[in-house]
DNA sequence: AATGAATGAGAATTCATTCAT
DNA sequence: AATGAATGAATTCTCATTCAT
C-alpha cells in the first residue's frame, strides 16, 4: 500500500534495488542493507516508503506483474481471433524484459518465497488462476469444451516451466525456442482437436 | 560395541527432519534450530554429522533426487519400448510420492535455494539435464532428430511447470490429470512427426 | 506581519500534544513522530520550538508544575490560617485537573524520567522540596518544631502516595477520598501534637 | 515463565545485571547490550534463557516482588496480634533491602514502565492490592469496619510515598524515620478510632 | 556420541535529528 | 515558518556454529 505523498520515484528506486539483489542474492540474501546500498540511499529510508520488508517485496512482485500483465494486454490487443489470442499471451510470456536470466531468477524466488507468505501467495494464486482462466476462455473457442481445461493447463504449465528451466540456463530463457516449444503445443492441439 | 550404521541412520533422521522443516518453513525458516526439535535431537549434534548447514541441505536434495531416480529408474526397466520408456519417465516424475503437495513445495524450495549455491546450482542442473538428455534420447528414436530436441524440452517444461504449479495447489499435483497432459502432449507429438 | 505570540501559541500546542502522549505511550513511548501527529504538524517542526527531546520534555514537565503550582496558591490566598493553608495545599494537590488518571500517569512518568535526566530530576527535586517546606512552615506554627518536619514529612508522603495510587486505579484518584485521608491525617496530628 | 532445564544461576544473574541496569539508567536505557555486558556475558545468551526483553522486565519486577514478599511474610510470622501485624508489614517494606536507593529507583522505573506494560502492571496491582487488602484485614480487628478502609489506604498511601520520594533522595530512604512516620500514623490511628 | 550453553555477527526496525526546499 | 525526506546510530532479536562437559 503506497504511503500518501510520497515520491513515486523513491518508490520505484526501491523497487528496482530489491528487484537487483533478489536477483544476485535471492529474496533472503536480499537484506535492506544491500537494497539500500544498491538504490545508494541509507537504510533508513526504506521504512519510510514501506512498512517493512514484506511490503517491500510485495510491491516488488506486484512490479513484477504489473510488467508482465503489460506485455500480454498490449499484445493482446493486437490479436484478431482466438488462435492470435493465445499467440499474443504466449509472446508477452517471452517478451524481452521476461526471458533475461534477470527475471527469470526473481520469478523463481518469488514463487518459492510465497510458499510461506500469505500475500505472495495470494499475487502469485491470482495470476496463476489468471493465465488458465485467460488460456481456457481461449482454447473453448478453438476446441471442444471438455478437453479446453486440459489443454489450457497443459500451455500453462509449459510456459511455467519454460520459465523455471530458464532460471538454470546461463542466459536465461531463448525467446525463440520457448515460442516455438509453444506455438507447436498450440498447433498439435489444433490439428488434434479442431472439429474440420 | 557401536551400533553399526549408527550413523546413517542419524544423518538420514535428520534429512528427513530438514524436509518436512523446508516443507512447512522454507529452505531459510528452517533453523537447524527447529530441524533438531524436529528430529528430536539437539542442535550440536546437526554439525556431528554435517559439516554445516549448507551440507546438511546438500544431502538433502540429493536424496529428494535419489528418490525421484529410483522411480524413474524403476519404471523404465519395464519398458519395452521408447514409448513405453518416455511414458515411464513421465510416471516417475508424478509418482505418489513426488505428487504430494510436501514434494512439491520442498522441490521449489530447492530450486530457488539453488540459484545462489553452487553445490545446490550443480545437482539442480546435471538433474535437469539428465531428464532432458533421457527424453531426447527415446525421442531421437521416435521423431526426426532434428525436431527430438526441441520437443524433449518441451516435455521436460512441461513436466516442471506441472510441479511448480502443483506447489500452489492445495492438494499438489492431481497425478491422473499430470499424466495425461504428458501423455496427451506425447501423443500429439508422435502423430505429427512420427514417419507413417 | 508575523502574528504575534504565535511562537508561544506553537510550544503549548507541541506540549499539549506531548502530554498526551506521555499518557498514552510513557516517555520513551512519545516519539518526536507520534507528538507531531498529535499536534498535526511536521516532526521537523518541533525541532524549530524545542532544541531537541529533552527540552520537550523539559517544557512539558514545567507547565505540569505550573498548574499544580498555580492550584495550590489560588487556594492558599484565601486561607485564614495555618490549617486552613495545609487544607489549601492538600485540596491544590488533589484539584479537578490533577486527579485525572491521564494526570496521575504523567506525573509517574515525568518521575521515573527524572530519575536519569539532570533537568527534570531538578525541577522534580524542587518541586518535592517546595511541598515539604511548605508543610513544614505551616505545621511549625500549629504543633512543636521538633514534631513539624516529621509530619509534614508524613503528609507529603501521603500526598504522592495517593497520587501514586491512583496511576493504577481506572479512574485515577478519588478526589473526596484522598482529601478525606490527608484532612484525617492533619486532624489527628493536630490532636496528638497540638497544646491544648 | 521459566524455559526448561535452564540453569537457574544464569537467570538470576541477568535478572541481577537487568536491575543493575534499570537503577543506573531506567528501563529503556536498561539495553540487551548494557544487560549482557553488567552481566559478563554476550547479548545472545539473554535470549536463551528469556523469550525476550519484556519476559526479562518481567522476571526482573518478580524477583523485586518476592524479595518484599518474603520480608514482609518473614516479620509477620513474629507478630503476635494485630497491631504487630501492621507494625510487621511495615517493617517489611522499609527493610535493610528495601531502603537502598537503588531498590527505590528501580521500583520507580517499573512503576512508570508498568503503566504501559500489561504484564507489568498485573503483577503490580496484584501486589498493590495485596498490601491494601493486608493492611485492611488487620485494621478490622482495630478499628471500626467502616474506618478501616480509608486507614489502610492511607497507610498503603504513605508507604508508596515514602518509596517514591526517597528514589529522589541521595541516601534512599531512611529507615528510621520511614518506620517512624508509619508508626506514628498507626498510634494516632489507634487512639483517635479504637474503642476504649 | 550427545547435549545445550555460549558466542557474536548480522538481520529488521525505530527514531531523534538534520536539512533542502 | 513549515514540511517531510533523509540519515545513521542504536535496539532487539535470530541463528549458524563452537565448545566444554
Amino acid at each position: 500500500m503506497p504511503k500518501v505523498g510520497m515520491s513515486q520515484i523513491r518508490r520505484e528506486q526501491l523497487i528496482e534495488a530489491t528487484l537487483d539483489c533478489v536477483d544476485l542474492h535471492g529474496v533472503n540474501g536480499a537484506t535492506i542493507s544491500k537494497i539500500s546500498k544498491q538504490a545508494g540511499v541509507s537504510t533508513g529510508i526504506v521504512h519510510h516508503y514501506f512498512h517493512n520488508k514484506d511490503d517491500l517485496l510485495e510491491g516488488s512482485m506486484r512490479l513484477m506483474l504489473a510488467h508482465l500483465g503489460h506485455g500480454i494486454i498490449k499484445r493482446k490487443l493486437l490479436a484478431k481471433n482466438h488462435t492470435e489470442s493465445i499467440l499474443a499471451i504466449i509472446d508477452g510470456n517471452f517478451s524481452e524484459k521476461q526471458i533475461e536470466r534477470k527475471s527469470t531468477k526473481i520469478w523463481l524466488s518469488f514463487w518459492a518465497e510465497a510458499l510461506h507468505s500469505e500475500v505472495l501467495v495470494r499475487l502469485q494464486t491470482v495470476n496463476m488462476r489468471r493465465l488458465h482462466s485467460n488460456l481456457t476462455y481461449h482454447f473453448k473457442h478453438l476446441i471442444p469444451h471438455e478437453d479446453a481445461k486440459l489443454v489450457a493447463s497443459g500451455m500453462a504449465a509449459l510456459i511455467d516451466g519454460i520459465w523455471l528451466r530458464g532460471a538454470f540456463m546461463e542466459k536465461g530463457i531463448d525467446a525463440k525456442q520457448a515460442n516455438l516449444m509453444c506455438q507447436n503445443y498450440l498447433e498439435m492441439v489444433l490439428e488434434k482437436y479442431s472439429p474440420v
